[in-house]
DNA sequence: TTCGATGTTCGTGAAACGTCGAACAAGCTA
DNA sequence: TAGCTTGTTCGACGTTTCACGAACATCGAA
């Protein structure tokens, strides 16, 4: 496990965003974190294979979505908010709101035993 | 030439805007016809072959983002603004702002000759 | 009717994507 | 030390995407 790479604030592309936002799953890996709580990868629930997660959490944090932290063996993720908003104004938000309204993503969760 | 689909304003999918906004082309294309007006096909420039263009158009067109309407021989685009405002409201013209913001697809714009 | 202009479709190829299981590396724990 | 847990990385596979030129269909103009 290598440190991870995460965009500066200015590198981070819309093209890239958009991007990471066209599956689903990683459309759902945003509304779980959408709260601006930081999960452990091992809260995440998603019905693929754990490299298949590793693969989506990767793409999220190249695009500069989401902060990877290390601890240990593990792993904490956190939504870009601030970043996101300073980049591009009110993206975020209109975006979580497009994802709720088509209610994309939902198959994504968190395990058992994560508080709300 | 055949008539193109449209998805209805239902049926219009985040995960497809988004992927349908992931390529510079289709950005630059939809900064072109932001100003709401409608554009000939021939007026639009882009760096590609026509083919090429032909089927970023389709993208965008089967995302929902845009409308085709045909006159003759000719095709005529124009960007479904009231329909995503009414499916998403506020993605389309925040994600306006962004490509502006970024510069991207500037590499797209109109033929000499079309008025601004 | 013949010609030219306009887009779409087809065939192709290279690259990227999503998915999986297996193998691996790094750090706790016993 | 040995073993377990945690996540990443590595092929492998099939699908999708983007790109092009060539062929085609359709309509207007000559």
């Amino acid at each position: 496990m290598q440190k991870a790479h995460h965009p500066e604030l200015g590198e981070i592309a819309l093209t890239e965003v958009m991007g990471a936002l066209s599956d689903p799953i990683r459309v759902g890996l945003v509304r779980v974190l959408a709260d601006g709580r930081e999960r452990g990868w091992g809260q995440l629930r998603a019905p693929v294979a754990k490299s298949t997660l590793s693969h989506h959490l990767r793409v999220l944090r190249d695009a500069g979505l989401t902060r990877t932290r290390q601890e240990g063996t593990r792993c904490y993720v956190t939504l870009r908010r601030d970043d996101l908003q300073a980049r591009f104004p009110g993206l975020l938000q209109v975006v979580l709101s497009a994802m709720e309204i088509d209610d994309v993503g939902s198959q994504v969760g968190l395990r058992d035993g994560a508080d709300p």
